[in-house]
RNA sequence: GGUUCCGUAGCUCAGUUGGAUAGAGCAACAGCCUUCUAAGCUGUGGGUCGCGCGUUCGACUCGCGCCGGAAUCACCA
């Protein structure tokens, strides 16, 4: 419509003004709601073609659009804004051919379609999940939804990170008070329990340092020198000299992890088509190192540890092989990222990796460049903002961290609370009432973190909990269930209903109003797909069950008379559901026939 | 110190090529269930859009300079 209009605009000039306008001078934007109207022109830019007041000039482009296109009903003129007003003919048109439509997200599609690897959730196997990976996690799957909806061939990644120093902490301090503990012993989820052993390793080993500290020494010798600093060093050294004693416990351990944060997965509902391994990735990126340096790409220092200079960019030296030959976090994602080239083929390899890593991808796409991978182009770093408690950030370290599983769980039981409370599923087996608990808590959770724009910082108050009024998940997945339970009762009523609505038949100024906020969804698809932006869908959706929700109060569906009437309500309840659905469920949010 | 990001109501957040009187929710207060689900709807109060200068017919939005906060600049990942 934007578009048919700039046309119209264009056309009035030419013939009003006889001037030939680009089409950066035209701005039209959907009129403000305290104003009668559909779409405005903005007529300032327009003056110095017609030499006269804005409002004149409005007045003259008024009259000739509405004379000349028969979808513009009227108009009217206010400062230099020319509100055009829509024929309800028009929309009720609109509404037909969404109507009959099923699949809302049908005409998202774009004409050029990108084969794209979304990696998310890169865990480290030395603890469980927590409440920032619950963002990444939920920001990565929703990323993979949106732009498979628009028809790119997506596929969903990971990397675990599994091996390195961080890992052997959590073997060490097993080996050493563990006494055998299994998961299947302790009935501990695995990655709970490796993480047990981590903080173990953790507050020994400050304990140590402090210990030498307090008797004199400097703080970065102490750490150096303390006792479990030198005994991680040695497994480290055995794991990488591939020790068959240090590689059982590895293996053992990862695989306790590995099945934790699978359950953890399946809980939240996010699912990888292809899981890389940091174990294996490292030795293509040394391989590939060694032959840029070969190349000439890098350089070698004297004590043998290899770098790439990229201060010609801006950024600083970076080292890329450690003196003894062991890799570095850089050195993997390089193999990683070539691996992936290698498998996909990617037009884009979009990382969901927090912020406090830019620097890091940054460097990562240089060096690529410098290495003269030319798909180095197609990196993206989807980088998004930590998630802060009231007291600050997060420190796994310190045990101040929100843990996933437990609030995933602390999610469905407000659930049943709130649920329990109002008590409109008395009918419900258990089973089923457990079914809605989940996804009204989950869909709590997930509206609650994506809703926010990515970039931003965003704070996590555990004591206020998620709210369920309002602008929330349950607040949409209610709307939803509302709508579900109108059909429910038109069935029992006998009431019949299809998309057969006259066009000439005048719809009330809420039936146009949701008209036209359904007519803004595909919109929103497409931007929140090429701007990464999964919080545009969610606020959409709020608008849209917001002003569902005040036309459900103002009017009666099923009540009243006119048959066409009710049919058209009947329809737009069901467009708004539809809508409703598919614009959740892109930001993997489920929902409820009842609650 | 360098680089990057952020600063909007008491709190949590919208506000996307610069456009009209800056919007929601929570919290507070006042109303609305004999009627399709009240997890809803309606109303009241609450703002120097961090500060200043500039560009512009027009700035929360763009530029520059301050102030405040975060991240990062490791032979950690």
């Amino acid at each position: 419509m934007e578009s048919i209009l700039k046309g119209k605009v264009k056309e009035a000039i030419r013939i009003l003004y006889n001037s030939e306008l680009s089409d950066d001078l035209i701005q039209i934007q959907e009129t403000r709601k305290d104003f009668k109207g559909d779409f405005t022109l903005v007529v300032f830019p327009l003056l110095r073609f017609s030499k006269n007041t804005p409002e004149k000039t409005g007045d003259t482009i008024g009259q000739y659009i509405v004379e000349n296109f028969p979808a513009i009903s009227g108009f009217n003129v206010i400062k230099g804004f020319l509100n055009l007003e829509i024929s309800d003919k028009w929309w009720m048109d609109f509404f037909r051919s969404i109507a009959s439509d099923n699949d809302p997200l049908r005409k998202c599609k774009v004409t050029r379609p990108e084969t794209i690897l979304v990696e998310y959730s890169s865990p480290n196997t030395n603890k469980p999940l927590h409440l920032g990976h619950i963002r990444n996690n939920l920001l990565g799957f929703s990323l993979y939804r949106i732009l498979a909806a628009c028809g790119h061939n997506v596929i969903k990644t990971n990397i675990v990170n599994d091996r390195g120093i961080h890992i052997c902490k959590s073997m060490l301090a097993w080996l050493k008070y563990g006494q055998g503990e299994t998961p299947e012993i302790s009935g501990m989820k695995g990655d709970h329990l490796a993480g047990k052993y981590y903080v173990l390793f953790e507050k020994d080993y400050k304990a140590q340092t402090e210990e030498l500290i307090s008797g004199g020494m400097e703080e970065t010798e102490a750490r150096n020198s303390a006792p479990l600093m030198k005994e991680i060093r040695e497994m480290l050294l055995k794991w990488e000299a591939g020790d068959s004693e240090v590689m059982a416990l590895w293996k053992k351990m990862n695989s306790w992890v590995c099945k934790g944060f699978d359950e953890t997965y399946r809980l939240l509902g996010v699912d990888f088509d292809k899981i890389y391994y940091e174990s294996d990735t490292y030795k293509i990126g040394r391989d590939i190192v060694i032959s840029a340096l070969e190349n000439k790409v890098l350089y070698r220092n004297p004590d043998n540890s290899i770098w790439a200079d990229l201060s010609s960019e801006g950024l600083d030296q970076k080292l890329l092989l450690r003196s003894d030959g062991t890799a570095v976090y850089m050195t993997q994602d390089l193999g990683t990222a070539v691996l992936r080239q290698k498998e996909y083929g990617f037009d884009k390899c979009i990382y969901v990796v927090g912020n406090e890593q830019n620097y890091h991808f940054q460097v990562l796409k240089a060096v690529l460049r410098r290495m003269g991978y030319k798909w180095s182009d197609g990196l993206y770093h989807f980088s998004y903002g930590m998630v802060e408690l009231p007291e600050g950030k997060m420190k796994s370290r310190e045990g101040t961290v929100v843990d996933a599983d437990d609030l995933i769980a602390e999610m469905k039981e407000t659930a049943r609370v709130v649920s329990l409370q109002l008590g409109k599923l008395s009918d419900y087996s258990d089973e089923e009432k457990e079914e809605i608990f989940r996804k009204i808590g989950l869909g709590a959770l997930k509206y609650f973190i994506l809703k926010v724009d990515p970039r931003k910082n965003m704070t996590f108050n555990p004591a206020e909990s998620i709210d369920f009024n309002g602008n929330t998940g349950p607040f949409i997945q209610y709307t939803y269930a509302r709508i579900k339970s109108v059909f429910r009762k038109a069935e029992q009523m006998g009431i019949s209903y299809d998309s057969l609505i006259p066009s000439e038949l005048k719809a009330g100024e809420k039936e146009i109003g949701l008209i036209k906020l359904l007519r803004r969804f595909t919109d929103t698809v497409s931007e929140a797909a090429a701007g990464y932006s999964p919080s545009l869908l969610a606020n959409y959706c709020y608008d849209l069950a917001k002003e569902y929700n005040q036309f459900y109060h103002d009017f009666t569906i099923l009540g009243d008379n006119d048959q066409d009437v009710r049919n058209l309500r009947l329809e737009l309840s069901k467009v708004v559901s539809t809508t409703l659905c598919s614009g959740m469920w892109l930001l993997g949010i489920e929902m409820p026939e009842r609650m």
